[in-house]
DNA sequence: TGCTTAATTAAGATTAAGCTTAATTATTAG
DNA sequence: CTAATAATTAAGCTTAATCTTAATTAAGCA
C-alpha cells in the first residue's frame, strides 16, 4: 500500500489533481508550483513508485500521465474496510450520478 | 485535507482497519501492535484531528470508533478529481453490489 | 484513604521526508 | 561539433514524524 502514502504530501495531491486535468510534461508542472525542478522529479518519482502516474519520452520531454494502477491499490484498501465504507460509497456515487444528470443537462 | 496524511502510516491504516470492525478500547489497540501504549495514544491524536476517529469515555477506559467526518473528506478530494476518478468509482460500486448480493444469497 | 489499572502528556533520541544547489544525461538546434 | 534546453540523479541540510522511557491524570477497588 504505497499509493495512500504518495498522496499524504500536498504538492503530490495536486500533481495528480493537475494530471486528472490533462497530460502534462514534468516542465509544465514545475511552472505550477514554487520549488526547483528536481523537487518536482523527486515527487513524480514517488508517484511513480506508487503506481499513480506513468511516464512516457517524448524526445527530451517527459510526459506524466495518471495511471489506474495505484487507484486500484486505493480502492482494494477501500474495500478491506468495506463495512464501514461501503454507505459511505453508495452515498458518494449517487452524487456523482446527480451532478452528471446535472451536467448533461446544461451541455447535452 | 488531513485525512490523507493521517492514512499514510501503516499502524494508523491497520488501526482504521481494526476499528472497522468494531470499536475498540486503546488498550485493546495496543495489543493489536508491537509498540508502546503512548506510541498508540499518539496515532490516535493523528487520527481524531484528522476526524477520522471519535474517542468517548467508559469510566476509565477509552472507546475509540470510526468517524464519517474524515471519510466525506476524502470523498470530497475523489470528488475533485472526479474526473479520472469516477469510471474507477463506478466499478468499485459495481463490485460491491455483486458481493453485497452475493452475501445475502447465502445469508438472507 | 492508598494501591492498581487505563490512558495520556512530556521530553528526548533516531530516522525519514522534502528541499536546495551542483553535477550529469540526453535531446534538439545552429 | 558545440551550445542550449529538458529533465534527472547526487549530495547535503533542515525539519518533521515516530518511537522510547518517565512522569501525570483520572477512575476503580481493597
Amino acid at each position: 500500500m504505497h499509493s495512500l502514502e504518495a498522496l499524504a504530501d500536498p504538492t503530490r495531491r495536486r500533481i495528480v489533481e493537475l494530471l486528472s486535468e490533462r497530460e502534462r510534461t514534468a516542465g509544465e508542472l514545475v511552472e505550477s508550483f514554487d520549488i526547483s525542478a528536481p523537487a518536482i522529479s523527486q515527487h513524480l518519482n514517488v508517484l511513480r513508485a506508487a503506481g499513480l502516474v506513468s511516464t512516457r519520452a517524448d524526445g527530451q520531454r517527459r510526459i506524466q500521465s495518471l495511471n489506474r494502477a495505484g487507484l486500484d491499490e486505493i480502492g482494494r484498501w477501500l474495500e478491506t474496510t468495506r463495512a464501514f465504507w461501503s454507505r459511505r460509497l453508495d452515498t458518494l456515487e449517487r452524487e456523482l450520478r446527480a451532478e452528471d444528470a446535472k451536467a448533461r443537462r446544461k451541455s447535452p
